[in-house]
This record gives structure tokens, C-alpha cells and sequence, in this order.
DNA sequence: CCAGCCGTTCCGATATACGGAACGACGCTT
DNA sequence: AAGCGTCGTTCCGTATATCGGAACGGCTGG
């Protein structure tokens, strides 16, 4: 890690991280503008790529788009997550039970990234997506995976993180988003409502799995009218119940948890 | 593309290859064996690739593992296969009147890639997963792919690829298999039974996109003593019918086909 | 307690990847 | 119709980034 890092490897990653933001294709010298690369490096570099296979070239227009290897390692990466499985058939019971849009959320750097998501059957409901990226700050699963992150991660990231304001209800200072989060290490489940999107609630628990480390986190969100309808108390015991049910799956056992030092 | 490739990304290229085994993780030595490279250049390599969060170490063991941006970038190619949203209630529907498994893939070189699948709700069943990679040769939905891509690809395939022989039933001369394709395409479907492993059949159609481009194969696999029992001609009819329907979805017009030359 | 493996670090020689400029093709405007 | 802008692609020389080999400390199992 001392290390100076591959430059043109860093290249490269970034070139694919281009393509998050879900442009159909994007072209030689579009991607040589945002890279602040030459023109002929990013050529190099998707030729390279198409190679492989991570990158295919759009025959018509000439740009370029993402390859089927790159859906490949991803699947790859889903096999993996035994929350895919563990998580499956619990999330369509919270969905009955509920009626509202559930989701998985793991934590990566200061996002959470949705693994695995059901969405509500009513009309209006709230839209998420798998492979999804939302901060930590303003969501109910980001907070319970802040909480119950070992506590140098949890203050490396109180000390670096810029917590972006996106509603009046953001929590945007690092001291209350500190006492936030020991109020949900407490109690065991968080919400966030209007924090990041006005109308927009939600609820969360954590996962764990079988050595009782925090994984991933289980929640549901709604728009907060229909949110506010339903008992508080009463809606943080069913999903926290929900997390314990995936946890179990993933061979935690509640009565002999496993001691992890904080180091 | 007369260029010569970017050393350095191909061996990323290839060390993110390295796990579409499916190990949980993998060791610096194990991968620098399996590349052929240095230890220190695949340390680098990986180092390099975790700050970018395409791999992750695995604190406990040490070794290496994908990282969720990979399987992030995964759903952003999945969602630009217009293919999971266009085919998802077909493949319901068609799984439902056959109750076997169903799968849409797609032609990536030599193979062909599972995109989307649904199980047949039968205890013995054909297991499949997206992500997966199968030959091309012995595969229903293979053939359908080959016989209908360009000329000069399918003629290089033939020219090219090594006709593994997967059971007796194997068609491995490549004349034998270049008349195969053109009885799909003329028929308009394909079949293989046997072929790729003793027990198991499959039947699969073309998938086209708005401009009449044949992009994928919707297809059924089954156990042979199943697949006997239903006329194939009916079971044809109604996987060409399913694989029209996907088709109409992506913009296709029967009526009005775009004719495309061979160059 | 030692032997062998692991992941990590350091270093020097050389191959390598970068930026800049030029090319042919395409599409839009004038 | 002609011209201008942009596209993706190719070529080239130089600076430097990358590789393999060797050495280190920690861990595990014999």
C-alpha cells in the first residue's frame, strides 16, 4: 500500500467506473474529457479492454460500452454474497408484510451499495435499483452500517467524510451523526426520514453473519406519508426480526455470539 | 487494434478473470502461479486494483476477493440488456407453459452467457445461472446465435474453434456442424439433445433486436426423458413464438425487416 | 523449534505507456 | 455542394513507470 499504485491500471478502473453512470455508450474522446487523459491512452486503453472482453465497441456508432465479462464478474461477485440467498425468500416476506419496497444494503467506503432489493407493490413507491450507490449519512441502512462498523472505520469516517447536505433534515455535522449512531448501536435499527430525499423514509436492521460481524443491513422504504401511518415500535421490531431471520441463515447464532476485539 | 495491448491492464484484465472460477478468494502467490508473473507485479496489481474497490482483501486469510464496484459495474451492463426487462415476463410465461427451465443467453466469442434464467419448478431440473459461460457447439442456444450472426463470424468460428467433444453426441467437424446451422436457420430454430452432456436436452430460438439483428436465443433445457414426451414441433412453435414476442418488446417489426447486408 | 509457506517491500534495468500531431471518415450547417 | 467540426484511429520519440528477483517478518503445522 506504500506502494505507488499502477497508474495505467488505475487508468483502466477508472475508465470502467466511467460507466456507472449509465450511459448507453460512451466515446473516445468523451471519456478522454472526463479522464483528463489523451486521446490516444484511452483509445489504447479500451482496445486493450475490448480484448478482454470488458469492454465491447458499439459497431454502429463507434463508441464503446461495457462487456459481457464485466456482467460475468459480477454474477461472479453475487454468487459470493450468501446474502443472495440467505436474504431471498426474508425479503419477500417483509415485502408482504409490509407492502413497502425492501432492500439490502452493504457498506463500501462511505456508501451503501444494494445487493439485493424488492420493490413495494403499490403505484407510488420508492424506485432502487441492485448496484445501486447511496451515501452513508442520510439513510437508515447506511447508519446501521456505520453503527455497528468496528469503531476505526466508524471514526475514519466521521473524520473524513463529507457529509453533503441534501435536505434541510440531513445530518450534516460529524458530532450528531456520532450520537446518532450510538443511539442505533443501542437500540439495534435506524431510520432516516427527509434526510435525503424530502417524502422519502426508511427503516433498517442489521445483518450478521455467522461470526456475528455486521454485513450488510435489511430495510424498508416509503414515502413517508404511508410511513407515518404504521406504529414506529412496532415496524423496527419487524424488520429487526427480518435481519435476525437473514442472520440466522447465515449461521449466526444470537445465544453464543462470538466476542470480536476491536482493534 | 494493430496496436499492441497495454501489458499492464491485460494482466489486470486477466488476474479479474482469475476469479470467475468462483473461488472465495485467491492468494498473491496462487494468482502469480496461475498468470505466470512475478509475485511483486500481481501484489502491485492487486493493491492497485483494491484502491479502486474492484477487488477487496479478505482481512482473516489474507487473500483477495472481488470487490463490490465489480459487481456494480455488472448491473450497469445488466441494465442496458434491455433483454432482462424485455424478457422477463416471456420467460415466466414460457416456463409456466412448458414447466422446464428457461434461459435467454447471449454470443460472446466461442460461448454463450447466460443473461437471465428461470428454473423449472420440476425436482429434477437443469441447473443454470446467469453469469454462467457454455460452448457453443453443443448448445441449443448456441447454434441458434451462430447460425444467425454475420457470415464472416460464424465462418471464422467455424474456421477457429476447437470443437471440444463433450459426449458421443458431440458435433465436432466443423462442416457437419456448418450444415447444423444452416438447417436453423432455415427452420428457424434449434435443438440439442445429448450433445453437450448425456441426459440433458434443450431447444432454443432467436431473440431480435429493433433492427432485426439477431442479439440473443430464449430457449428451454429439460432431462431427455421429459423432452421426448412433448411433440417437438409444438414445443419448436412455441419457443419461436416466444423468442418473436421478446423481440417484438426490443422494437422489432416482423413486417417490415430491416434488411441488412453481409459485408 | 524449525521449515516452509504466506503477503509484503525494495531495487535497478529495460521495456513500456504517455502526449501530441496527423489522418481519413462522417455528419451537420451554410 | 462545399466546408467545418468532430469522431475514432494511427504513428512516433521520450520520459518513466513496470517488471522480476531477492530479502523480510509473520504465521502455521510438523
Amino acid at each position: 500500500m506504500t506502494d505507488a499504485p499502477l497508474q495505467t491500471v488505475t487508468n483502466a478502473a477508472r475508465l470502467l467506473k466511467a460507466f456507472l453512470t449509465r450511459e448507453e455508450s460512451l466515446g473516445v474522446s468523451e471519456l478522454s474529457r472526463r479522464l483528463g487523459l489523451g486521446k490516444s491512452a484511452v483509445h489504447r486503453l479500451l482496445t486493450t479492454l475490448a480484448a478482454e472482453g470488458l469492454v465491447e465497441q458499439d459497431l454502429h456508432t463507434g463508441g464503446y460500452r461495457l462487456g459481457l465479462v464485466v456482467f460475468e464478474l459480477g454474477e461472479a461477485v453475487r454468487v459470493h454474497m450468501d446474502l443472495h440467498a440467505a436474504a431471498g425468500s426474508v425479503l419477500a416476506h417483509l415485502r408482504e408484510e409490509t407492502g413497502e419496497s425492501t432492500q439490502v444494503g452493504m457498506l463500501d467506503g462511505h456508501d451503501v451499495v444494494y445487493v439485493d432489493r424488492l420493490e413495494s407493490s403499490h403505484a407510488l413507491r420508492l424506485f432502487t435499483e441492485t448496484g445501486r450507490r447511496v451515501p452513508v449519512h442520510c439513510t437508515s441502512s447506511g447508519k446501521v452500517l456505520m453503527a455497528f462498523a468496528p469503531e476505526p472505520v466508524r471514526e475514519r469516517y466521521l473524520a473524513t467524510a463529507t457529509l453533503a447536505r441534501h435536505t434541510p433534515h440531513t445530518l450534516t455535522d460529524p458530532g450528531e451523526l456520532r450520537r446518532a449512531l450510538a443511539t442505533v448501536r443501542a437500540r439495534g435499527w435506524a431510520d432516516a426520514v427527509d434526510e435525503r430525499e424530502i417524502g422519502v423514509a426508511s427503516l433498517a436492521a442489521p445483518i450478521r453473519n455467522a461470526h456475528g460481524v455486521v454485513v450488510a443491513a435489511i430495510g424498508i422504504g416509503a414515502p413517508v406519508s404511508r410511513f407515518r401511518a404504521i406504529p414506529r415500535k412496532r415496524l423496527a421490531r419487524t424488520i429487526v426480526e427480518a435481519g435476525e431471520a437473514v442472520s440466522r441463515r447465515l449461521g449466526w447464532s444470537e445465544e453464543a455470539p462470538v466476542l470480536e476485539k476491536e482493534s
